[in-house]
RNA sequence: UCCGCGAUAGCUCAAUGGUGGAGCAUUCGGCUGUUAACCGAAGGGUUGCAGGUUCGAGUCCUGCUCGCGGAGCCA
């Protein structure tokens, strides 16, 4: 049943018969000709049946094919200018694997909620399966980066006994006898002590989420990388985190160019996205916001609009380091030169993708993380292991948590992060 | 949680308070190179739900349900 040729290899049996899986993309008819564009997963090929050139037979069944109905095909490889991607199939034979009768999705415009009922159906659509093979691809260049650098893949629970950094609002779920137990919001105070024993670890895994977001860059169950390493400081921390960002991009440029320009992405602006970065403060960040007119007030967070404002001079993503310790988490280490800072960096993505990336320094004292707990009013015996590790050998070390859709969705040029992963959650939808 | 918008054929949309239509999809017919093929025909409707105004409501009013977009929170 199987076959070991594929659409995207095809054009290397050229005047070969060859024998192909797959479903009707579409179908098109003239009197004595006959096209079917089948789908294989791998690509998209158009069929050609010719009167006379098949039996009656054969002719015939084209009419019993619907949209999506499951074939084999059989025929001669041609290389042939007038189709698109420069091969065609000249069939000799084809058989009906599986019916398909009234597909939903037609080739025509539907609306978002009615394509997101269908998601099921929706990724075998052109643009759907380009966006899923580029998030594989930025999926494996981001092991590879990290593989390639002696890190270990660390892979943290995901049922967690407390709100990591005690900001989110997290899934709750009761766990046996011991209460209340919570979905993980990051892997990363567990990455912290496999950067302690394993010097530099990565997490790759599925967060959540419980905010009531409702926007086009949150999901309530997303895929979050975040490496962590022993011995670095800030900066070396954002010189991993650009290295990291170029070669993503700059991988994803060099083996998707098919699925690109399905996207119709504009690549230019992909390819500007090389060393150096540029790196500013918080500070200085605000004084961009004033100068362009935002009445900002210093302490405060960025909106996704000053995060847009603040990047659009650029073409690279933007580091924004040293932000107000009040508005970053309790573990951040403090600017020792002006410890209203945390040493802190987001990046934030060119075209107004935002921040796609938020990391720091972590604080190594123990006696500042345990005030740090205290002042967040966090409790005190559920981070007993964490203290630990400022207990016996701390050292400095920092990491940062990449969002894998944020990531996808930027490299794409998508509108909504729903469409970055295959069966996205958002708060009024976990279905299908 | 707050603000804004919307719900009409399987889908995408139209319809001045006065007989609910079109394109696509489906079925049938035509065409020897189509590129979301094209041409002709047919079938397809409790206008989200409940109430109100009116001689008359898809259209105006009230409430509800569901969805979409944005804010906040964050990756």
């Amino acid at each position: 049943m199987k076959s070991d040729i594929n659409i995207k290899k095809l054009k290397e049996f050229a005047g070969q018969s060859v024998t192909l899986n797959g479903w009707v993309y579409n179908k098109r008819s003239g009197g004595k000709v006959r096209f079917i564009i089948l789908r294989d997963g791998t690509g998209l090929l158009q069929c050609v049946l010719f009167k006379g050139n098949v039996s009656e037979d054969v002719f015939e069944r084209f009419n019993l094919l619907n949209q999506e109905s499951s074939v084999q095909v059989t025929g001669n490889v041609k290389v042939e200018e007038r189709a698109p991607g420069g091969v065609e199939l000249d069939v000799t034979d084809f058989s009906i694997i599986g019916n398909s009768e009234n597909y939903p999705i037609t080739p025509k415009e539907h609306g978002i909620e009615f394509l997101i009922d269908h998601r099921h159906l929706w990724i075998r659509s052109k643009r759907q399966m380009a966006i899923l093979r580029i998030r594989h691809r930025i999926v494996k260049a981001i092991r590879d980066f990290f593989d390639e650098r002696d890190f270990t893949l660390f892979d943290p629970p995901i049922i967690t006994p407390n709100a990591c950094e005690g900001t989110s609002t997290l899934f709750e779920t009761e766990y046996f006898d011991l209460g209340k137990a919570y979905l993980t919001q990051s892997g990363q105070l567990y990455a912290e002590a496999g950067a302690l024993a394993l010097g530099k670890v990565y997490t790759f895994g599925p967060t959540f989420r419980a905010e009531k977001s409702k926007t086009r860059r949150h999901l309530t169950e997303f895929w979050m990388v975040e490496p962590e390493m022993a011995f670095y400081d800030l900066n070396d921390d954002m010189d991993l985190a650009e290295e990291f960002l170029e070669y993503i991009v700059q991988t994803v440029l060099k083996d998707m160019q098919t699925e690109l320009a399905a996207l119709e992405r504009d690549v230019t602006k992909l390819q500007k996205v090389r060393r150096p970065f540029p790196r500013i403060s918080y500070t200085d960040a605000v004084e961009i916001l004033r100068k362009k007119g935002v009445d900002f007030e210093w302490g405060n967070d960025f909106g996704a609009a000053d995060e847009t404002l603040i990047s659009e001079d650029y073409d690279q993503p933007v580091l924004v380091h040293r932000y107000p310790s009040e508005v970053k988490a309790f573990y951040m280490k403090r600017d020792p030169d002006n410890p209203k800072v945390a040493l802190a960096v987001d990046v934030l993505a060119p075209e107004g993708y935002g921040e796609i990336i938020g990391g720091s320094q972590r604080e190594d004292d123990y006696d500042l993380l345990l005030k740090r707990i205290k002042e967040h009013d966090l409790p005190v015996e559920f981070f007993d292991w964490y203290l630990d590790l400022r207990k016996y050998g701390s050292v400095p070390h920092a990491g940062f948590g990449l969002g894998l859709e944020r990531t996808v969705s930027w490299i794409c040029g998508l509108e909504h992060l729903r469409e970055a992963i295959p069966f996205p959650r958002m708060i009024y939808r976990n279905t299908p």
